[in-house]
DNA sequence: AACGGTGTTCCATATAAAGAAACATCTCGG
DNA sequence: CCGAGATGTTTCTTTATATGGAACACCGTT
């Protein structure tokens, strides 16, 4: 009789004690509380008090979980938050990006782009275009300033204002096009605006002929670690922003949460 | 015949599936590399592949880890992430020091004490007295400026740059006793020595008669969670700063990394 | 197309988790 | 101060389940 556990469907075979003790450490997670009991968590998870008790001990003895010896009750332990420095050290956000890039310029049926800061620059790491024949194409690599373009200021807005006004305050803001926005008042205002919308516009200011709308992936320290674009064409593109702009956000808001980025504790 | 497992001794009785599933999940945390397969952690651990392999089935269903179906190799999953952050939000700094206060204490023969921060004001949240006869004793929940005082210095001096001017900018500096510093000027110069030196030294700034040694724990934004310090009578203080500071910047150093500032993955 | 390398499943066996109950501690409130 | 009613912990037998050798499946190479 092949009695069907709670583990999840299709995963092949699998270790049910295993998965017991992962619920335990997922409660000690999802639980407002810091510190739970034995009877507490068994009765959350429907377990005996003695298979709980052991889970404890053995995720205990490899410091998962710490007991506070005066109140007997358990919290999580110093090997729980290496694990979740070294997930966040791990992270190569091109690789986490690739496959919300290549379904997003499937959705929109324009490019879309990632972008990294260098200092106080900008460049594209990736990029996927659609398949039809008018498109845009940006060069991977080069360098540009973080003023202009809707990439560039998706990055400039998020920074910490100090950041902000280091930047604003260099001697002379280049123009790049003549739709360029180089006046420090008037791009304060558009980096406010950007911070109330959530996502940065851009009609030609970067680059003749291209329109973009960008947003960023924001990393645990709520910075932005990229910015994801979607871009194609000016003149197809005003009607698209809009629609665009929605599947970016859906993109960069999951992106983040991988991140780190306001976790919801359940 | 009673077989010794790798379990920590004199512990309990315990679930040993978990506890190489628990070897897993750390050797994702030490390992330099990101992924791993299911051959290397078998090797690396001493365990069959079939274990292996339903461990780490088991963990997938719970996140904790997660596959990649390219090439079929595995890495730390959301869940990880979600302990640590879970870890690092709900450390009771208090709790995490007591011990270290206590054993400050009496290594110094002086009063060891821990502070919060509540916005521009200090509180004394716990404090540990040396058994003498003369001793300093401090007031526990009273809120002080953070100008004046070794823990206050030090929670001010390792501030953002811009909460530092903010504070200085305020139009009166109060001057608790005839040695606090009010000069905003002279504050800047005094706060610059004391990151350069990592701790804060005062006598008689806050209380007449009063000396002591602070220095900041940090959390893991690089920003001073709370601060330690010894603290004694300004008389027999002066010949002892110096070997305090010692033994104040090494506990205050543990428990940094406790809270996840500058963790080395090994 | 055969190889050496993965990851994955099968299956009989032995092990080690499960759980009822008893025990040990702690915490209140009268 | 002392029991009542929690809690956490251990014991012990039964039973469920993790184990690992071997076989299988699936690559990417040569």
């Amino acid at each position: 009789m092949p009695q069907e556990t709670r583990a999840a469907a299709r995963l092949g075979q699998s270790a049910s004690t295993v998965e017991r003790a992962a619920d335990v450490l997922v409660l000690f997670a999802e639980a407002g509380r810091r510190t739970l009991g034995v009877t507490e968590i068994a009765d959350a998870l429907g377990l005996s008090k003695p298979a709980v008790h052991r889970i404890l001990t053995s995720l205990r003895s490899r410091r998962l979980v710490q007991i506070d010896p005066e109140t007997r009750r358990y919290a999580l332990g110093l090997t729980a938050m290496r694990l979740g420095l070294a997930y966040l050290d791990h992270i190569d956000v091109r690789r986490l990006a690739a496959a919300d890039l290549a379904e997003l310029s499937r959705s929109t049926r324009e490019t879309a782009t990632l972008s990294s800061r260098v200092g106080t620059q900008r460049v594209y790491v990736d990029q996927v275009t659609p398949d039809r024949e008018v498109i845009m194409s940006v060069s991977l690599g080069v360098p540009f300033p973080l003023h202009a373009g809707a990439s560039s200021k998706a990055f400039l807005a998020f920074l910490p204002e100090a950041e902000i006004e280091d930047y604003l305050s260099v001697d002379h803001l280049s123009r790049l096009t003549d739709r360029t926005v180089v006046d420090p008042d008037a791009l304060r205002l558009e980096l406010s605006a950007i911070r109330r919308r959530g996502y940065a516009r851009s009609f030609a200011e970067r680059q003749s002929g291209a329109a973009s709308v960008a947003a960023p992936v924001f990393d645990h320290h709520g910075l932005p670690a990229a910015v994801v674009s979607v871009c194609g064409p000016v003149e197809r593109f005003r009607g698209e922003a809009e629609s665009c702009a929605e599947a970016l956000l859906a993109v960069t808001g999951r992106l983040s949460a991988l991140m780190g980025h306001a976790i919801e504790t359940g």
